[in-house]
DNA sequence: TCCTGGTTGTTGAAGGCTCAACTATCGGAC
DNA sequence: GTCCGATAGTTGAGCCTTCAACAACCAGGA
C-alpha cells in the first residue's frame, strides 16, 4: 500500500463509460465463444492456439513463444496443448536446438479444424464488433487498445518487482 | 451453418486492430485482477458483486437482478454468493414478496471490505486505463462500448432463438 | 570439471465456471 | 380448486485455469 494519497474517484461520466466497457467486453467475448463453440466445437482459447500455429511453418512454435503470443501462462498452455493433442489437432515434437524445449505443431486435422472454423468465427467478429462500428470508430478502438496494452506491458510483471 | 456465403476476411489493418483489442482487454483485466487480489484479497467477480450490493439499501438485491447486473449466470452467482457468505461478506435473506426468491445483502464486514478495496481498485483502473487515454479517447471508448453492448443485447440469447 | 542461477516445460491439487437436473413457487386458464 | 407452463434459485459433476512444486537442461564462471 502506498502512502495515504487522497483517492481520485471516477466522475459520474467516467464511471458510466467504465461500466459500459466492462459490460461490452464481457458480452462480446461470451458471444464470440458461444458462436465458435456452437459452430465448430472449439473454445476461443483453442482457436487462438491453432491460429498462431497456422501462422508458422512445419517446424511449429516453441511452447514459451506460443504462450507469449497468446498471453497464456506456461501452465495453462501446457494443459491446453495436451488437450488439443489428445483431440488430434496438435502434436508435440522435441525442439532440436534446445533439449529443454518442446515445439507445438499443427496436424493436418488441426489445420482442417481451423479452416472449418475460421469463416464462421470471422463472421461472428464482424457481426458483433467490426460491422457495428464506423471505420473511424474501429480505428479508434485499435489505437486505444495499443495505448493500453503498451502501458501494461511496460509496467513489468507486478510479481517481479522486488 | 448458413448458406455458403463468401467469407469477408478482415483486412490487414482490421486484423491488427482486432488482435490488439484482444490483447489489451486480456492484459488489462488480468492486471486489474492481480492488483485487486494482491491488495484486498478479492477477485474482480467478488468486487463486482459487493459493489452492486453497496448501491442498494438494506433490503439487498434479488439474486436474479444481481445476476442481470453483473452478467453472471444464475448458477455462477449462486456459487459466488455462497462463497461470499462463507467469508462473512454477504448474507442471504428470503425475499418477503416472493417465496421463490432470495435477496443477497451486504454485511457490515462486506461493506468494510469494499471500502477498504475501493481506493486501490479505482487507482488501478486509473493507472492502467483512464489516465492512459486522453479524455476524448476515453469518451470514444465509452461510446464504442455502448454500441457493442447494445447490439449484442438486441440480438437475443443465441440459445433462445428457436 | 563442477557449481550455480536461470530457463523450459510438465504435473497434480485446488478453486471457479458451465451445464444439466432438480425443487419450490408463482400466476393464469379452466 | 386444480392444472400447467414459466420462473427462481440451488446443487453436483465435469472442465478449465491457477498455483506451487518439480525435473531437466542451459550457460557462464571459478
Amino acid at each position: 500500500m502506498a502512502p495515504p494519497t487522497k483517492t481520485r474517484w471516477l466522475t459520474r461520466d467516467q464511471q458510466v463509460s467504465w461500466r459500459s466497457f466492462v459490460a461490452a467486453t464481457q458480452l462480446l467475448f461470451d458471444r464470440l465463444e458461444d458462436d465458435l463453440e456452437g459452430a465448430a466445437g472449439l473454445s476461443l482459447a483453442d482457436y487462438e492456439v491453432l491460429a498462431r500455429l497456422s501462422d508458422v511453418g512445419e517446424e511449429g512454435l516453441r511452447m514459451s513463444a506460443l504462450a507469449g503470443q497468446t498471453l497464456f501462462s506456461r501452465s495453462r498452455l501446457s494443459h491446453a496443448v495436451r488437450r488439443l493433442e489428445q483431440s488430434g489437432l496438435v502434436s508435440r515434437v522435441p525442439c532440436p536446438s534446445d533439449r529443454r524445449g518442446t515445439n507445438a505443431v499443427l496436424t493436418d486435422e488441426g489445420r482442417a479444424a481451423l479452416v472449418a472454423a475460421a469463416p464462421g468465427h470471422v463472421a461472428s467478429v464482424r457481426e458483433h464488433l467490426v460491422d457495428r462500428l464506423s471505420p473511424e470508430q474501429f480505428r479508434q478502438l485499435g489505437a486505444i487498445s495499443d495505448v493500453i496494452a503498451d502501458a501494461i506491458r511496460r509496467t513489468g510483471d507486478p510479481a517481479a518487482s522486488c
